[in-house]
DNA sequence: GAGTCATATGCGCCGCAACGCATATGTTCA
DNA sequence: TGAACATATGCGTTGCGGCGCATATGACTC
């Protein structure tokens, strides 16, 4: 029956995303994603880590079906997507939910907001 | 204010409990609990696990604020416990509500039943 | 108090995943 | 085409966490 399939993949997609969330950077990129797309320049202002980390880490949540990617140009802006799991879909709305409780979050989030305040960035 | 003051033991409490939840093994251990309060043992029949690692985990999401403990002759009873963080709390719900999703819990959950069920185990 | 049972913990080992660094890929503009 | 920029990836290293094993702790019975 199609619920079994259903639960099948939702199963399958479940691993790969609690896999994705047990790790503290990418907790965060969820949480800035929750404010909207979002451009990996300004994650990378946001976190204050170097580029290569912060693209590896977005490679592992868009394997795991959490955020997809888009290309605009020389950069790349990346937004959350439903995940197949609902499980995963309820963990990505609590992190994106209670977002201001993750430590540095705020100052996270000001930073990006500055950066994609810059004219000068991102066209 | 006094709600910094509670923002600042969430942030302490979210910080563990996501640590504690980043591992594949305690994600069912708070699945089973989400049935109700159980018994080591049942918890060791129901992961198929030895006793040592099933008792190591149980430790970590102890001192993460996110199950108690409960002594009852030479059995260890533990539960479920508010997280003092709403973030973490969220996440631990959304673990109960969707526990069908992760793998193998159903037939974890049987095997914890069974356990139950039976007059010469935990009195 | 000795023995037994249930659970917790100390310790050493090992695998894995994150990181740093360099570099590849892809895009724009001159 | 070549240079500059943004992002992704290959590779070697390392640190951390989970596991296995033995043993300690606490509780009950005789």
């Amino acid at each position: 029956m199609a619920s079994s399939a259903a639960a099948v993949k939702a199963s399958a997609s479940v691993e790969r995303a609690l896999l994705a969330l047990s790790e503290p950077t990418r907790v965060r990129l969820i949480a800035l994603l929750g404010a909207g797309e979002t451009c990996v320049c300004h994650l990378v202002t946001a976190l204050e880590l170097p580029q290569p980390v912060v693209s590896r880490h977005l490679g592992v949540l868009r394997r795991a079906g959490l955020v997809a990617a888009r290309r605009d140009g020389r950069w790349m802006w990346y937004r959350l997507v439903p995940s197949a799991s609902r499980l995963a879909r309820a963990l990505v709305d609590a992190v994106v939910e209670h977002r201001d409780e993750l430590p540095g979050h705020a100052r996270a989030a000001q930073r990006c907001e500055r950066s994609q305040a810059r004219p000068d960035c991102c066209e």
